[in-house]
DNA sequence: CTGAAAGCGCTTACAG
DNA sequence: CTGAAAGCGCTTACAG
């Protein structure tokens, strides 16, 4: 069985396809009674514009591409659901795609995407990316480009992000609050902006509050690898390595949770002789034992927002208004749970 | 700037359409020199055909449609993942929706993809789809489905699941082996077949060990909620109805853990008052304490399989070959952990 | 080896 | 109020 095309409705009702076409658009010149003839027979034959004609006219697919370096992830797939389900209320597809945190692969997605001619393009880079010549060829297009989580300040197009400096500060602030005088830092890879963030936040405050910065401290497992794995190799290290660290503070909860684990497994007692902060605020924080005081980013918001200001983007173009890019930051918030609470023996 | 056109090197080059179009595509009638020429060209102008174009003529979209009831899920995610590599493999396009468990958007998503051609679609169904026109909508047009965990029996299509009613049957099995003589369990919604298989796999282990079957050790969260509070609330009501229960089979892991987390709270002891297993194998259940006995199930590998039928069938189709629906069972694994585990007093 | 022509299924400016 | 016509950007059977 084939699709029902507007040719068989026009020819039902002996009438031209231009009718039906206009009739089925609620245009105001067809008579309301010719209206309703052809309506009920789109419905009865279950007639469903076929897309690629009507794109191929209008120029407009309702279509997005949607670029994730991980889909299994608790942050991206909350992002994922955000611009889903904020793409179908405004009526836009997405297609999914994952760069597997590879930069080839991202590139050869753009062209995928740009060749499926969708209308706008989200993106959070893979960790190795450091060319944007693929990105800037989407801008050149004058197609609608949002980066999130994972930016390149160097591409001129919107950007939704946490503020990670601000974060990490914070974080690294509420160890020293509790008391904590040497403070690790596991952190990501080197080149993503939000680990070199992250690590700076750190940094900063530290030297705030007076306390030495020890590089020495600072721990990225092989290939900046982000798994639970990595962070019980980084903590086995840390505690061979030195003896007085009383804090950590851990670019993501996963790893942080790997290094809870190990910790365990070592008999070093959490919190009572290392307090550990994550970031991201999985789910799994909340569960495991001590729970993870952690960093929570809004990850539904993030995709929600990211989508709205590329549909934004995407009507300015259609009615030939000019955009400036927008750089939106949402708000990230620490969440105190058993892995930095204080005993009163302190 | 506006996307290059066949036309548009065609005209540079003062050849015909036809001819750009044949030596893109490596049509063994274009001379050598001319097809240099174009792909020399149409590589300095970045030119992407126009899938619209292309689709409209060919009649193949190369983007397949993906349904599932939730995407922040792991084990959808990791089905996620595996059809939108597999697809990328086969050089097809993943738009993704989430039905967020409704039947009535289920239904309007099954248009949307039906409306934009796409040529085969891959579904989960939510847990109150009990009516399947519009599954067999897609069937009488002759376009492949295949249905993937959240499976409905009487359509005719491809399936791919996993013997929820074995798998449940190990499970309980399992508690049986290691002691336990009043096992509860905590049941998902009533209609997804996969609820009802488990709680009959239950039910059977339970009978053929010649334990009584007790309709009040079974459990439905309100709505067959299957989240972390539903467990909790579950797990509060049956240390009220019952003392003697001595292990739990529960729906899956995320309501294990729910339980797990009250059971605890409430000073009953895991394993050693109450045995507790899981289903699904989430990350999370081998980082919790104590960590929870599962059943591993493959949602990678489930989401590998579902979409290569589903390619098989497109391929099929377009050769005018005949199919008949397949349904293909994957293994699943029982995986022991601390939840389980017998203690020398025992 | 190259190109003219038809056609995929729509939309829309225009004529009547 | 209705319809003929052009055209979106391709592909492909056919002619030369």
């Amino acid at each position: 069985m084939k699709p029902v095309t507007l040719k068989q409705i026009a020819e039902q009702l002996n009438i031209s396809v231009a009718t039906v076409s206009k009739a089925l658009k609620d245009y105001p010149d067809v008579s309301i009674k010719t209206k309703t003839k052809v309506k009920d027979l789109a419905k009865s034959l279950n007639y469903k514009p076929n897309s690629f004609a009507v794109h191929l006219r209008t120029k407009e697919s309702k279509t997005i591409g949607l670029i994730v370096p991980e889909i299994v992830h608790h942050f991206f797939s909350n992002i994922i659901k955000g611009i889903v389900n904020e793409a179908e209320k405004k009526g836009y597809l997405v297609i999914i795609l994952q760069s597997n945190e590879s930069y080839e692969l991202e590139k050869k997605q753009i062209d995928l995407l740009l060749s499926q001619r969708v209308d706008g393009i989200l993106i959070s880079l893979a960790n190795n990316t450091s060319d944007y010549e693929h990105l800037n060829q989407v801008i050149a297009l004058n197609k609608p480009l949002v980066m999130f989580d994972k930016i390149a300040k160097m591409v001129s197009c919107s950007k939704v992000i946490i503020d990670d400096r601000k974060a990490a500060y914070d974080a690294t602030q509420h160890l020293i609050d509790i008391g904590c005088k040497r403070i690790a830092h596991f952190r990501g890879a080197l080149l993503p902006l939000n680990s070199i963030d992250r690590f700076l936040g750190y940094r900063k405050a530290l030297l705030d509050n007076n306390l030495p910065f020890d590089s020495s401290l600072v721990y990225m497992s092989e290939f900046g690898d982000m798994s639970f794995e990595a962070g019980q190799i980084s903590a086995k290290k840390l505690i061979e390595d030195h003896k007085d660290v009383d804090g950590i503070f851990v670019n993501t909860d996963l790893v942080a949770i790997g290094a809870l684990t190990e910790l365990k497994r070592l008999g070093v007692m959490v919190p009572e002789d290392i307090k550990i902060i994550g970031f991201s605020n999985w789910f799994m924080s909340s569960v495991i034992s001590p729970s993870l005081t952690t960093i929570d980013q809004p990850g539904y918001l993030m995709g929600e927002t990211a989508f709205n200001q590329l549909y934004k983007e995407i009507i300015a173009i259609k009615n030939k208004e000019e955009t400036a890019p927008q750089t939106i930051t949402l708000e990230t918030k620490l969440i105190k749970r058993e892995s930095t609470e204080i005993f009163s023996k302190n």
